[in-house]
DNA sequence: GGCAAATAACTGATATATCAGATATCAGAA
DNA sequence: TTCTGATATCTGATATATCAGTTATTTGCC
């Protein structure tokens, strides 16, 4: 429950519990195969089971935890299978929507593409991941959003949820993120050209392709088991 | 809550809750814009608002409905707007999911949708839009499922509940099931061919575009406003 | 010692009571 | 008559108690 009052916007505890469980899997303190126990975490968190079971059901859904019946709320793996399968999707739906944004995205949106993939060469010279990160998002954010397609944009927002809060082996791989660099510029090249079509294709077939990331990915996940 | 007892499979209340409130958004008892009483609803079922809070939860993580704190649960529409977002993204992710299904497929897989097509036909000259539906969906899930992705799987699956669940004003228009025969065929025929871009790009521009379909799906759903 | 049945403990699922924000209605003042 | 504040009602959110399936441990028999 969001409640503006006088600019305070009061969120309700259900919504609290689940910024809170966020917090844990982005700070990797929730590892694959955890036990949440209700119990415990309501207590700690100072709230009744209720909020708890309405964020955890929430959770389940996004794909987070398996509540398992009278047994045990655990902390769903991230094998490279599903690594797999998450890929396939971003990349159709990314694709998708730079064809659909392209028209409204214009000189302007790509050369907002553009900087941004140059801050995040600055960001890799400075050694800042966080601002890498940062950047990065921001540069597919800028054609999803341009789309106007809010399901997609959910979609694959929620996916990436799930890669980029997956505790991971290694915090970041240098070699790695200049190849990004460089397949975004490629991106953003090929619509600078007027060629939307090569850049969807691109940015499908490379640039989210597993086959072709998962030197990296492998690296940076570590070889998780299911 | 799953339970396997003597080969009796034993559902939670909620997931009973959740299925029963399925089932009304099938059977369009349940309205755009409507909302829906959690103490009415819970006694209506003989049981508690917790269950049927967990289904609602799930119902809105779903699309299905929007849970507006301490004013009301409200049933969502579906304007034209938003089936477009799911043109789009089921276009986007079955056409992926074709071209990924294609080596696995094989030509047996490609007659069994050569098949599922020709019963479509049967069911249209039948006037059995059940029996058509149903081979509808199985033509879908056959390259779909055949795709491997289980993720893609349940995004898309997700979004056709949304569809096919709405009320509509019509239910069925023989122009357009005829139209999606002629369609399924020219995918069967460019899969026969051995050409999966070509049966991907028609899936995804064609069959799965608003723009050719919008005058169907305008008379299918009526012109609903948000 | 091994196995099966009984019992205890654990844990999430559900029911009920209470709370709390939102909305509607009423009463009093201007 | 209109406006504002107080009160009542409605409805979902939350807390607490209890239930019920699952798992672990204990007990008794062979």
């Amino acid at each position: 429950m969001k409640t503006a009052k006088g600019g305070l916007v009061l969120k309700s505890l259900k919504e609290q519990v689940y910024d809170y469980l966020r917090q844990q899997f982005q700070k990797h303190r929730l590892q694959p195969g955890e036990t949440i126990n209700m119990e415990a975490t309501a207590g700690k968190l100072g709230v009744s089971k209720t909020p708890l079971r309405d964020a955890l059901i929430q959770l389940e859904m996004e794909g987070f935890v398996t509540i398992s019946p009278r047994r045990g709320i655990f902390v769903n793996p991230l094998p490279l299978a599903e690594i797999r399968e998450f890929y396939q999707v971003i990349g159709a739906l990314e694709s998708s929507a730079l064809i659909e944004s392209f028209p409204s995205l214009g000189p302007a949106g790509i050369r907002k593409m553009d900087g941004l993939n140059r801050r995040m060469q600055k960001a890799i010279d400075a050694g800042d991941f966080d601002l890498f990160y940062e950047k990065n998002l921001l540069f597919h954010d800028a054609f999803v959003a341009a789309c106007g397609n809010g399901n997609l944009t959910r979609i694959v927002g929620n996916l990436k949820k799930r890669l980029y809060d997956f505790p991971r082996k290694r915090q970041w791989i240098k070699e790695w993120e200049q190849s990004s660099i460089r397949e975004h510029q490629e991106i953003v090249d090929f619509l600078a050209a007027g060629d939307p079509q090569s850049a969807a294709i691109f940015l499908r077939d490379v640039h989210w392709s597993f086959k072709v990331q998962e030197k990296f990915i492998r690296k940076y996940y570590g070889d998780a088991k299911a």
